[in-house]
DNA sequence: CTCTGCCTTAC
DNA sequence: CCAGGTAGGCAGAG
């Protein structure tokens, strides 16, 4: 099963204040820079109905929502994570294994403990019931013999409902479908897609396995054949530790000064480090990241001979890559951040002084 | 094989 | 009109 609770944040909103009931409700990431700069977070299906949509400027789902009585909400990440593990600790107990996929998402293999697909349906069933009446939250299921088709079967069913794609069902589901709505075809990969004149799943389907992976690599080209044809045998597991940690902002305006960079880049080393600290973690890599007033991004890293949790270290090497890089670039940059990776536990990496003896 | 930088997806 | 955080893959250089 692939669960996914509706339009997370905003119906987290809506469940809060009854006053937005029936209203268009949109969560927004404000940036700060001026009165209305910043992305929508989530939508709800009213907000939806306006063309708003996730990631979309907060400027333009407003001109969108002019007529209507739409309520602009500011995101609460904090909460939205405590209500989160609290759906997910219900989730993670129906399962046999479990994976969580960012906030609001998750995995569960219910193999062993169901007979047949029917029996899983009346299990998600149980479990939309479960997650209401403690949470007061609506969830989406998809039911399927793996986890791509059960990916799929859940969007099919979205919002507030449980979809089953048996597995003799699965061929015909899913190959009308435009080949984008396959997990992990996205804008780029589709436009390469149809210039190869695949337009559905089925298509995809059908096109030489060699051909695919000379367009897109190995791993991706296996995957994409294989997923059309319904195989995935990725396995339901419980993610592992995180592998980096990072911080950004938007600058208060575009600049190319190393100084006014480091000024809204050095709270973020504090944050940064003590985020590593407080998890025990010693990171080796260090790296900053650039998105330029044109949107572009840029990376820089360096790793060190021996990892560290220090800010001080943290911030001096920041501010290293970030002069070498303001020195060789030209556009101003709009946003800035750092990234630290390559962690070590703390107390099992090499220790300088006890470790010849 | 490691390091680096970039691309892509997705929530 | 434009956030923030994380993952994973690939390619080129060393």
């Amino acid at each position: 099963m692939l669960a996914d609770i509706d339009y997370f944040y905003a119906q987290v909103e809506e469940r809060d204040n009854p006053l937005l009931k029936g209203k268009p409700v949109i969560v927004c990431v404000f940036s700060g820079r001026t009165e209305d700069s910043g992305v929508v977070a989530t939508a709800n299906y009213e907000a939806r109905k306006y063309g708003v949509k996730s990631g979309m400027p907060i400027a333009l789902a407003k001109k969108k929502l002019l007529k209507a009585d739409a309520k602009f909400i500011p995101m609460r990440h904090d909460y939205y994570k405590t209500v989160s593990e609290k759906v997910m600790a219900v989730l993670r107990d129906k399962a046999d294994a479990f994976e969580q996929v960012g906030i609001d998402e998750a995995y569960l293999d219910v193999s062993l403990k169901i007979n047949g697909f029917d029996d899983a349906e009346r299990l998600a069933g149980m479990i939309k019931e479960e997650v209401m009446s403690k949470e007061r939250l609506t969830l989406s299921i998809g039911i399927g013999p793996n986890k791509v088709i059960a990916k799929m079967a859940s969007d099919l069913s979205k919002p507030n409902g449980i979809k089953a794609i048996r597995p003799e069902d699965v061929v015909n589901v899913i190959h009308p479908l435009p080949v984008d709505r396959l997990p992990g075809v996205g804008k780029k990969t589709y436009d390469r897609m149809v210039e190869a004149g695949i337009a559905t799943v089925g298509d995809l389907a059908h096109f030489d396995r060699a051909k695919l992976v000379n367009l897109f690599g190995i791993s991706l080209g296996n995957y994409f054949h294989n997923a059309a044809n319904g195989v995935d045998d990725d396995l339901v597991h419980e993610k592992g530790e995180q592998e980096s940690i990072s911080r950004i902002v938007t600058l208060k305006e575009d600049t190319n000064e190393l100084e006014g960079v480091m000024e809204s880049i050095r709270p973020l080393c504090e944050e940064v480090a003590d985020k590593a600290s407080k998890r025990g973690l010693l990171f080796r890599s260090i790296g900053i990241i650039a998105i330029t007033k044109d949107l572009g991004i840029r990376t820089r890293s360096k790793s060190l001979h021996v990892a560290t949790n220090d800010k001080v270290i943290l911030t001096k090497v920041v501010d290293e890559l970030f002069s070498k890089y303001l020195e060789e670039s030209k556009v101003k940059l709009r946003r800035a951040g750092v990234l630290v990776s390559n962690f070590e536990k703390k107390g099992t990496g090499q220790d300088v002084l006890t470790r010849y003896f």
